[in-house]
DNA sequence: TTGTAAGCGTTATCAA
DNA sequence: TTGATAACGCTTACAA
């Protein structure tokens, strides 16, 4: 059994009231029965009950993370990255997986909620477009935190990055390597994020005056297959891609299975853009030119956004943007000088 | 604010105790009391305040897990198995990382037990050899569980595989595909784990009547560059191995890589043999055959373990043995059938 | 069948 | 500078 503060008290002959006082150097305290408790507690490994603190304090130490799915590397690094910053402020994290779903997402928030969680870090579910379950928690006035997938529509801190932008870099590294015919595998149509990055597609076109053809937008289903059997349907045109930006790397490396399959090189047929910086980016051969996220620093921001809003409940909410890098890797065709220009 | 036991009590004009009585269904509790109670509960959504509760069970509903890394895919799949039978029994899980460092990892024991978990589930980092942290968990009476990497030592429930039988399957594989020279790439000396797997590559060796030849056994120090060399000097040998089985597929895949660059062809020069069934084995190439560990499965039993810990902590410790498959993909040759067999 | 009271371990308020 | 008391929200003897 753990020594108690009224233990404390009791051996010391002194009230309950006066240890807690000495543990909290308050201000009017003898230093002499302070020294003495501080003693006493050291000497007998005195740790404060978190359960009686936070019923008292009325509040659990946890945070709530809610990810579609921790194996997923993106989201492995991100909980570490936040579970970092949570236990450096004494708080724990507890992980619920989405697996994309909607239905578990919405228990997941209920199962938060009756634990009595501090707060909530979220990254959205593929199937979410609903978000009463995100009303109904911050209407109990429970911190809630986005990341990566965010609802635009709730007006909460979030970490993001710019997908426009992201996408826009990437697309802009296929032209400057030559790249003519650029296809671009995206995700579902709904899903908001695949979209800012198809618009990011288009920008980094326009701002080379090429033209985009509609014709060259793929949609796959996030599932590999789908991956595998849209990256066959560019094959069959007359006029096959010279490059495909795909949205994620799991995509990309279903495509290269196909393109091979197919028997074209990478990357002299075509080159490949991936996006996320997953390790199997240095497995799949060739190794695979991608846009890193620093998920591990979306994490710990998001926890840090977390802990301000604690503190702060009323201050504006901070939106987040973190910078991404272009990774260039032998999926992408390197560009041949001509000597002339 | 959430609605308390003693609201109730107040709106309905009985006591708290009654409340109380009529949610857990008390046997000597009028029906009609019952029904009103529950009937405002409802109405209220009313939500029995989880940190009183704690106090008051003197229990925190938590579990701690502690794992070298939650990104090895392995580790990932385990904590998901953990937490679905976490779930469902109303527990939370603390995830922490270990980083394969015994400093670490005592001080993750150390916030666990002074969080006040009910119970801690551990793969043991990769450095530790001293286990006073354990010792001081089990003195506290908290149940203490070990999965996948264990301390024999310490008498407490652990779901572990059985590593000598694994290894000679996946040793038996090879040799039943026909490789004669089959070297092994393996951890540090000191990893018990890996010395079982050594052990299981012996056993199985000899049980077809082949001599363990000491020179083909390597010890590299878990680090991908390390197993690359390590795969460089088995090449230097006069006669070079016809097989390598790392003990994991990371070392399997750094070992590809060597024999790659040494311009070997792979199954046909030589064929490798992974431990872990990682997502990555189906991404290098040629795919990479594996022993699969069912972790998600391990995770589960080492929760139910603990949960049958915690209702009978006297109960003599079981050691649950999973079973392993063996993968068999293209990095593996086919054996040729020699027609006058 | 129900109520009263004590207690889980802590802190905050008030009084001394 | 310290102590007594109440309270956080719940359960459980014990009493009625």
């Amino acid at each position: 059994m753990q020594v108690t503060l009224k233990e404390l008290a009791r051996r010391l002959n002194i009230s309950p009231s006066t240890v807690s006082r000495a543990l909290h150097d308050h201000p009017k305290i003898a230093s002499t029965t302070k020294a003495a408790v501080l003693k006493l507690a050291r000497e007998l490994d005195f740790q404060p009950n978190p359960l009686a603190l936070n019923l008292r304090m009325q509040r659990s130490k946890n945070i709530g993370v809610i990810v579609p799915k921790i194996s997923y590397p993106f989201y492995a690094s991100a909980i570490s990255g936040i579970e970092s910053v949570a236990i450096r402020e004494g708080y724990n994290i507890i992980i619920c997986q989405s697996e994309e779903s909607y239905e578990r997402e919405v228990a997941n928030t209920k199962s938060l909620t009756t634990s009595r969680v501090d707060g909530v870090i979220v990254s959205l579910a593929g199937q979410t477009k609903d978000y009463g379950h995100f009303k109904d928690i911050l209407q109990k006035k429970i911190p809630l935190i986005f990341f990566n997938r965010e609802c635009e529509a709730l007006d909460t801190p979030k970490v993001v990055i710019d997908n426009v932008e992201a996408a826009q870099k990437a697309v802009s590294t296929l032209i400057q390597s030559g790249c003519e015919r650029i296809a671009i595998l995206a995700g579902p149509q709904a899903i908001h994020i695949s979209n800012q990055r198809i618009e990011g597609y288009y920008k980094a076109l326009s701002s080379y005056d090429k033209q985009a053809r509609h014709d060259l937008i793929f949609h796959c289903d996030y599932s590999e297959d789908s991956a595998y059997q849209n990256t066959l349907d560019m094959l069959k045109k007359s006029e096959i891609p010279d490059a495909i930006f795909a949205v994620s790397d799991r995509l990309a490396i279903a495509a290269i299975r196909a393109l091979k399959a197919k028997g074209l090189n990478i990357p002299n047929d075509i080159s490949v853009m991936g996006f996320n910086n997953d390790p199997v980016t240095t497995i799949v051969e060739p190794q695979l030119a991608t846009v890193d996220q620093t998920p591990y620093l979306m994490g710990q921001k998001a926890a840090e956004l977390f802990f301000y809003k604690l503190e702060k409940p009323d201050a504006p909410s901070q939106k987040v943007v973190m910078p991404v890098q272009i990774i260039k890797r032998a999926s992408l065709r390197v560009l041949q000088k001509s000597p002339t220009n």
